[in-house]
RNA sequence: GGAGGAUUAGCUCAGCGGGAGAGCGCCUGCCUUACAAGCAGGAUGUCACAAGUUCAAUCCUUGUAUCCUCCA
């Protein structure tokens, strides 16, 4: 056989893209035959506004490598990518186009502006599909899907028109939020609080008898026109008597009520509070339960509207509050007005400050899909990973409140339902209406707004599967198996899946949920544009390659916590491939003028054995962390294995043999070796998966493309216990010599004589004698000799010691005698110090009757070890001194 | 106001009821012909603080402090 060469440098670029193609053409992606069952992911759909972020990296790399490994156990997988249309979002982004050309969206009118919208999401489409496929992630491309493809649509409307069949759509008048800059509502998820400085202004309302005034307190002055009562608590002893009376509404004519509620705060402010239901959310509760009239005093833009005296008309709200406050002052209204800091709503969007606006929406119903979304988490039909997220799903579930779907949008599903204009029938429908049922009238309109963007994404799991149809697609892989997603989208989208697939198909739509951290810079700052902190995963794949970033993230991401890291982390990964490369080549290399041989385990040395074990340990880890989605211990078992182990150990014992062995020798070794090589491949295909398959079909004993080759799976029979011993032991040994050489600084090329006695039960001692020829060399030894007898003359030779064994090396000069005695009392002062702490534990009853007997085993054996520790130092000490 | 998380090496973070770990960084020595993106060796920690439970606490319980999220 000729050697196989591989470039000198590790170069992901010369591979990358060529391997994902070659998957892609060999429909590798897609789901086979094979075993029973299925694995099944849906892609958290990226919105089509942007390109993807590290956030994305970390998510899609997690799926793949999940991804990966089911497919290589045999289990038919499928991955389904697509995207999200992001109505606010992504219209944002076209208003914002338009608006550097002067314009606004109603002078393109409704047509003209999505025919705009669809090429934005074209673009950013295909650039979010190209990063995906630079990133490596094996989803089926096939399945690929949009929210506002066809058949998604009509899952939209077949979930719209359900719902209202079921009583659990309605429409109605009330208080949203509203963001004045979008020009829509949004629903309570979509509102983010922050806390910011304000004021707290106290204003006099006169009693409407001239008998006086009453102090109210209030952020929000200009609200004041939309005032319909003033409210006390009823227990107030205070106001007690005042209740009922008619108050004067300052700088208007009307005349308002106090009136009792409940909700009241008798310590905020003077324990009186103004009622202005059109304008806040607990005013609007308020004022139904007291049957209060709500006046609107806003335009949609935010201005104040004609429910205002004229003066305050069309002026936006900041700018009316100034002049309220300047009237009220000026008319003696105002007592004082105090800094008050509160937390202020704003749009999770443009970031504009939320108004509580009274508008006419849909909404549903949630109550009775909250409850079944807790009862599958109670009936564990759903996991999440980790645990602890489940308590802020339940209290969500427990606290949810109707949900506000109609959105004031162009880009968007329509809300399927149609008015007649002559006879004013609604009618909701599956199919588009062209005339009234009712009165025949064509004389229809549909209804101008959109459905909020989760109405559609909230489908995703079955609706990319073909539901409402049922489809093979869905037969086969719904309920899909794991949802991976960050936790800041658990409300909008996690929970709300669950809701829809158990009210529509009555199953939960995926079992485990596992629950990523962010990506954050290395201040712990989340990643933004406007911080500049961001990295761009290209930039990554570009300089490291995208094994080393997917390796890397896999590395950091452990249970949910957030990734902290900058462009240098990326090294790690980097370097690991890199190692993985160079290790592969120089093994390919030595396949020259080879044969390879079957491989029994009857040929197999002790440090084969290790080695195999070590394999198996490695693969067990990885299955254990996978099954329970602890993505850094699988990539911490990959890389100890493959790095610690294959290469630092066994390729370094190989090579004694690869180099000076008889024919048959090097050709059972290499046959040894590649094989763990081809094993290998497949151990770490998912978590470094270009490189793996750019080698894997390089290697002779490979059999077709790693990416669909069989995950090795552990088995006990290939468990060496008393050769792993062994080989520690020998490990052991050799870091205590070479410790020797480096504390004596010893001239690397200078060789020297060692002697090696083991102890009672030393594991090694055979195993130092057959691999005499790669001990010697590692250690620079000249002659190294296993003592058993004790029968070697030592006295002149450097003493060290190690766990089970002395070891002496022969060199005279370069020793500073003195530092090496005050070396070895410090370790004296040190175990005798363990071995006080091992004593008291063994004399005190206590332990010896409660502690289990492992422990007791264990402290015993310290206590010996220790002890002999001791002896050897001072024996080691008399030896020096006697040089 | 409620809930959750974090606090371990210089940095980023694992871990765990019985002798403190990884990667990076740092120090020393090596181009030992697979890899200097490497090899060998090394240093660094009152495991936030305080009580409690336990034979035994970095780990469990409670409290405190600081930081960060989410919800209201």
């Amino acid at each position: 056989m000729k050697a196989i060469e591989l470039e000198k440098a590790y170069n992901p670029k010369d591979f990358e893209e060529r391997i994902y193609s070659y998957w892609k053409e060999k429909g590798e992606f897609g789901p086979k035959e094979g075993k029973e069952g299925h694995f099944s992911v849906v892609m958290p759909p990226p919105n089509v506004t942007g390109i993807l972020h590290m956030g994305h990296a970390l998510n899609n790399s997690l799926q793949d490598i999940i991804v990966r490994y089911h497919r290589m156990t045999g289990v038919p997988t499928l991955w389904v990518p697509g995207t999200d249309h992001a109505g606010i979002a992504t219209q944002n982004v076209v208003e914002r186009q338009l608006k550097k050309e002067g314009l606004r969206r109603q002078d393109l009118g409704r047509e003209k502006f999505l025919e705009r919208t669809w090429l934005v999401k074209e673009k950013h489409h295909d650039i979010i599909k190209s990063q995906l496929e630079k990133m490596g992630c094996s989803c089926d491309w096939e399945h690929e899907r949009f929210t506002m493809d066809e058949g998604l649509s009509r899952a939209v409307r077949e979930a719209f028109v359900t719902l209202y069949e079921r009583g659990l759509i309605y429409k109605g008048k009330y208080l949203v939020n509203y963001c004045p800059k979008c020009g829509t509502a949004l629903s309570d998820d979509e509102v983010e609080y922050e806390n910011m400085p304000g004021k707290l202004y106290h204003v006099r309302y006169p009693y409407a008898d001239g008998s006086g005034y009453i102090t109210v307190a209030t952020t929000r002055p200009e609200t004041m026109f939309g005032d319909v009562a003033v409210a006390v608590h009823p227990d107030d002893e205070r106001y007690k008597a005042v209740v009922g009376k008619l108050l004067l509404l300052p700088l208007t004519d009307r005349k308002i009520p106090i009136i009792a509620d409940s909700f009241v705060d008798r310590e905020f402010g003077t324990g009186m509070v103004k009622i202005t239901p059109a304008h806040d959310p607990n005013d609007w509760e308020c004022g139904r339960r007291n049957n209060l009239e709500a006046i609107n005093i806003l335009n949609p833009d935010g201005t104040l509207n004609d429910n205002c005296p004229e003066k305050y008309r069309n002026l936006p709200a900041v700018e009316a509050r100034e002049l309220v406050v300047e009237d009220l002052r000026k008319d003696g209204y105002l007592i004082k007005e105090e800094e008050h800091s509160h937390d202020v709503g704003h749009c999770y969007r443009c970031h504009t400050v939320i108004e509580p606006y009274l508008s006419d929406q849909w909404f549903v119903r949630m109550r009775s899909l909250a409850d079944k979304a807790l009862e599958a988490l109670r009936k564990s039909d759903i996991v999440f990973y980790p645990k602890r997220w489940e308590n802020t799903y339940s209290h969500w579930m427990e606290t949810i409140r109707d949900w506000c779907i109609s959105r004031q949008l162009w880009w968007g599903h329509r809300i399927p339902v149609w008015y007649c204009k002559d006879c004013g029938e609604q009618i909701v429908s599956r199919e588009d209406v062209c005339s009234c049922p009712k009165c025949k009238s064509t004389n229809v309109e549909q209804d101008s707004d959109v459905l909020d963007t989760w109405f559609s994404s909230w489908l995703w799991p079955f609706s990319t599967l073909g539901w409402p149809d049922s489809t093979e697609d869905l037969a086969r892989f719904f309920p899909t198996s794991t949802l991976v997603s960050a936790y800041d989208i658990i409300f909008f989208w996690i929970s709300r899946m669950i809701m829809s697939s158990e009210e529509f198909l009555d199953k939960a739509p995926f079992r485990d949920i596992v629950i990523t951290g962010l990506v954050r810079d290395r201040q712990g700052r989340t990643m933004s544009k406007s911080l500049g902190n961001g990295i761009d995963p290209l930039e990554i794949i570009d300089r490291y390659g995208a094994d080393a970033m997917k390796f890397t993230l896999c590395y950091m991401a452990a249970q949910g916590q957030d990734v902290l890291i900058d462009m240098d982390s990326f090294k790690m990964g980097s370097r690991f491939a890199n190692k993985i490369w160079n290790a592969t080549r120089f093994l390919l290399m030595n396949l020259e003028g080879r044969n390879l041989v079957s491989i029994e385990p009857s040929m197999f040395t002790t440090m084969d054995k290790w080695i195999y074990s070590r394999f198996n340990e490695a693969a067990l880890a990885i299955e254990k962390a996978m099954e329970s989605y602890r993505f850094n211990d699988a990539a911490q078992a990959v890389y100890s294995f493959f790095w610690n182990d294959f290469c630092d150990w066994y390729i370094e014992s190989s090579k004694q043999s690869l180099l000076h062995g008889s024919d048959d020798e090097k050709d059972r070794r290499i046959s040894i070796v590649m094989d763990l090589l081809e094993k290998s491949m497949r151990l770490m295909h998912p978590f470094l998966s270009f490189i793996t398959e750019e080698i894997y079909q390089k290697l002779p004993n490979h059999k077709g493309d790693v990416i669909v080759a069989e995950y090795p799976k552990y088995d006990p029979a290939m468990i060496f216990e008393a050769e792993e011993k062994a080989v520690e032991a020998l490990q052991e040994t050799m870091r205590v010599v070479r410790n020797v050489r480096s504390s004596l600084s010893i001239a690397p090329e200078k060789k020297f004589k060692v002697v090696l006695r083991p102890g009672e039960g030393f594991a090694a001692t055979k195993l130092l004698e057959s691999e005499n020829a790669f001990v010697s060399s590692l250690l620079g030894a000249s002659e190294f000799i296993v003592d058993e007898t004790k029968s070697v003359d030592v006295d002149s030779a450097f003493p060290a010691n190690g766990n089970g064994f002395e070891a002496f090396v022969f060199v005279r000069d370069a020793i500073d005698v003195d530092g090496e005695i005050a070396k070895l009392e410090a370790e004296i002062k040190k175990a005798e110090k363990n071995l006080e702490a091992c004593l008291s534990k063994l004399s005190n009853e206590n332990f010896m009757s409660h502690a289990k007997s492992e422990a007791i085993a264990k402290e015993q054996a310290k206590k010996a070890e220790f002890e002999e520790n001791v002896r050897k130092c001072r024996e080691h000490i008399d030896l020096l001194r006697s040089i």
